[in-house]
DNA sequence: GATCCAGTCTGTATCGATACAGAGACTAAC
DNA sequence: GTTAGTCTCTGTATCGATACAGACTGGATC
């Protein structure tokens, strides 16, 4: 059994106040008695003051939670979410505080249970699916949190930081309706929860529940719905997962089609790569030349010349947790919109001439 | 202020014992008290048991620690750090555990305490730079561990995942040196601590403080001590910081030099990729035919043609968080090698004539 | 009708620390 | 010589839960 503070006191002789002190408060008590009991701990192999025991009764605990609403192993595949980890860690370390990443299981009791048992003084919210059952049950606890998907239901005082989704997949779209482009799909992950991947027929982008992909997939409808082509003619793909191999998957039987699309518009750089990885692995006669664009601007669409929409990953992770550990006096700083950027590279080119 | 599990027994009239096992042991109260007590937590707003006061009594608290001595935003930069981190994600998951990535302050005092502060069950250390001290912190504290790096002090008890490195780097030398090599650079991270960028001279590889290096330098050298290439007249440059601009910088001057290296052989695959940006960096004339190879063979390195050597990253991570998670009864088993294998791409060939 | 037992619930001790008010001792000031 | 003020240190209450032993109830058993 490892020592207590109390066994230190009495090794010294003092009470259990004063050797608390001679770790936290160390001007509340003289040095040499404070040498005395630090030398007499590390006689004991007393390793300092329990940290929960420490958390129970200051209040707080020191480090902060991420939730990803998903798999863990699932995050650490997306870059996107690693940069954005990347960014959290950076704030975090500035502030002394630990992260705590913490899995969800796949059942949403458990889930909820994994949320309520979370020892953190609140919580980063990366939304991947459906999170609104997360942050009801952080509400509930009272912990503040800072989401970073644009929510129908945010309450002016609640913490955000986020882009406009909806104007930045627009200037995507935008950018490939300016090319000629008129036969054209838009991939997502996510589009309904439970659907096959593959083509879906929706009667309007207000089906998707997702925020984050209703508003991409709602700014590429705006892009076309300019020059003509309405939703209707928009061929929708869905590909769960939001990993390469399920894009390629999904988008498969749309290339082989007589007529395929001749651009693809991916909700994300990990779809639009994939799409390009189902390019690639055909042979070059019949491979249909597709302009594809992505979202993120991860570090691989650079190297792929994959023409995408660019928001700054590491400084949502930074500014999230920032909001989170010193949070603005004023509640309307509360809420950060960051800059996105049309990138455009070789994946998009005119419509070519049948 | 938020109502304690003590409200709740006094809102329904039983004791708090009840309360507490209506939540945590279902088993011991009949279901419709049960939900009565649940119901009555509803309408107060309590949101479960208190987290830390919960471990305390428990006397453990759900989350394991996952240790970089380093920067926290750093090993999100690593990709083989990544992978790892989705290993240990995988198992944490399956276990219904938490993770807690700890950020190091830069100095050691601060670095002991965020040690000692840290609220886990068990720590997961990932070896950057030397780590003795906080593996002292962690066995002070009484807290199980695994490491992942070989260590020289190793108890018998103490668990450990990792793979031969000297055997490893030296298939890789092997292979160059079968190549026929031998004006030969050796680049790795953190030979000496705080030592400048660039070459450097070492009388034996046993100067080399960090056992990982100094495990992957002295298989370098080993395979071409055996063609006949002894200590002396290999190349050896340290490359701080383990980024690609970092190997770049440090490996430019020597390839400015009139007979430059042939080959160079990378600690990982970060300082090769590195290398292989610094030589795409200068005009075609003046580019010297280098072969490289890397450790690790990170996502990257296959896009990139890199030979290197493989170590299963995931698995790693996966590994040592199960060891710490379910010890094996068996202390024999406690301690892990991993297979590596040489992966042959286009980045080494033979001697170029000159 | 006494005994036993399973099923429920209660009460007290405890986990390991920190907060805060206050007690002594000692110096400085008037 | 009193008053005030500083420095140190102590003691008690408290953070919010769980463990464990025991009390009570009602039905089954002999």
């Amino acid at each position: 059994m490892k020592p207590t503070l109390q066994a230190v006191a009495d090794a010294v002789g003092v009470s259990r106040s004063t050797v608390s002190n001679a770790y936290s408060r160390p001007d509340q008590l003289s040095a040499t008695l404070r040498e005395r009991i630090l030398d007499a701990a590390r006689q004991l192999g007393y390793p300092g003051p329990n940290p929960t025991a420490r958390s129970l009764r200051r209040g707080f605990v020191g480090s902060i939670g991420v939730l990803f609403t998903s798999q863990l192993s699932y995050a650490f595949t997306d870059p996107f979410a690693v940069r954005f980890l990347a960014g959290v860690g950076t704030a975090a370390e500035r502030h002394g505080t630990s992260m705590l990443l913490v899995p969800l299981p796949p059942a949403v009791t458990d889930a909820r249970r994994a949320v309520e048992n979370a020892a953190v003084d609140g919580f980063c919210v990366y939304c991947v699916a459906d999170e609104e059952w997360a942050l009801d049950v952080i509400r509930q606890r009272g912990l503040p949190f800072v989401s970073t998907a644009s929510r129908d239901d945010a309450g002016d005082d609640e913490r955000f930081v986020g882009i406009d989704e909806r104007a930045a997949a627009r200037s995507a779209a935008a950018h490939v309706a300016g090319l000629g482009h008129r036969r054209v799909a838009l991939l997502a992950d996510s589009v309904l929860p439970g659907a096959p991947a593959g083509p879906l027929t929706l009667v309007g982008v207000d089906q998707v529940p997702h925020p984050t992909t209703r508003g991409r997939l709602a700014g590429f409808a705006d892009a076309f719905a300019e020059v003509g082509v309405g939703w209707a003619e928009l061929t929708l793909v869905n590909a769960p997962g939001n990993s390469r191999p399920a894009a390629a998957a999904a988008i498969a039987g749309l290339l082989d089609q007589p007529a395929p699309p001749t651009a693809v518009l991916a909700g994300s750089d990990v779809l639009a790569l994939g799409v390009l990885d189902a390019l690639a692995a055909r042979p070059a006669r019949d491979r249909p030349t597709v302009s594809v664009t992505g979202f993120d601007d991860v570090p691989e669409a650079a190297a792929a010349g994959l023409t995408t929409v660019r928001q700054p990953a590491e400084e949502k992770g930074r500014i999230a947790a920032e909001l989170l550990l010193d949070p603005p006096a004023d509640a309307a700083a509360g809420h950060v919109l960051l800059p996105t950027a049309l990138i455009v590279r070789g994946s998009t080119g005119p419509v070519p001439r049948s």
